[in-house]
DNA sequence: CCGGATCCTCTGGGATACTG
DNA sequence: CAGTATCCCAGAGGATCCGG
């Protein structure tokens, strides 16, 4: 368990489920935040807003991949593998429960010999899909920009 | 080093800067890539691919974090550190160099005492800020929908 | 108040081998 | 071919102390 926990919150941890893995500590009862008056809209920064954890599904190098993968069209777990450059068996599958989990990405198996399994985005997963695009789009726009930053900011001999 | 390597790419790895921490490896000559002929605009999956670089920076919690905070206005350190629940302050500081070096946010010192310092999105943070936004309202649109979709699954017997 | 330097823990993630 | 289970290590990240 990770220190922060539920420090100075008012004690009302109820997704159980969230909690599963180290990444998200969650986060109090949605309703709660729900009702509660129109905070500012980066309530996010509290540990008790959910909606981290959906940062926490989207803030993930291999889960944008492979949305934005799925995006051109269905796949099966194979082509995902060799598409994807750089990601493991292990991370692939990981990242496919995961998405899977969270309602972006629906599984589909045939019970064929061999096996074949193939993967679709939800229409959820497709909406967010959107973003992943435009987060594409931008980079493609802006690499040049930020690797030049870098390299300004690397000879700069008074950094910090 | 990790072992993805530049596998069967055509060797012409030249962004030494990139590689100097574990998480981007990089990622061969921008120039090369540029002039290539248009791919699929997912080349993204290439290891090769410069933007994947850019992933490797939003696709960063904290640092999503940080810029949707910036994004309402400037902040002195200690006062991101405090809105930002749960964020240590070597994270914070981390978080902040590495975003400087990708020329998306300005950090501005002044030397009173006790010491001062601002952080400033630049207008490049500022455009990459719209994106963030954007996950920041899907998120509360749909976090609810996630939610339902984790119970559903954590209680089905047969997952895989 | 800002943040660098250390130490130490724990886990993300790769490599490998195995089942159906 | 798809997926699980094991082993294992680098490095992400928290806690702490200190110095400007």
């Amino acid at each position: 368990m990770v220190s922060i926990g539920y420090v100075g919150v008012d004690s009302v941890p109820k997704h159980p489920e969230c909690a599963q893995d180290g990444t998200n500590r969650c986060l109090g009862d949605l309703k709660v935040t729900k009702a509660d008056p129109p905070l500012n809209p980066w309530n996010v920064f509290k540990v008790t807003c959910p909606t981290r954890q959906v940062l926490n599904c989207i803030t993930d190098k291999w889960a944008v991949l492979v949305v934005g993968c799925l995006l051109e069209r269905d796949r099966r777990s194979g082509e995902l593998r060799r598409e994807i450059e750089g990601i493991s068996q292990k991370m692939l599958t990981q990242t496919l429960r995961a998405l899977e989990r969270d309602g972006l990405v629906r599984r589909e198996v045939f019970p064929s010999v061999p096996p074949r399994v193939d993967y679709t985005l939800t229409p959820l997963g497709r909406s967010l899909g959107g973003i992943v695009d435009q987060l594409r789009e931008w980079s493609e726009q802006h690499i040049d920009q930020v690797l030049q930053s870098q390299q300004r900011y690397d000879k700069a001999p008074d950094k910090p």
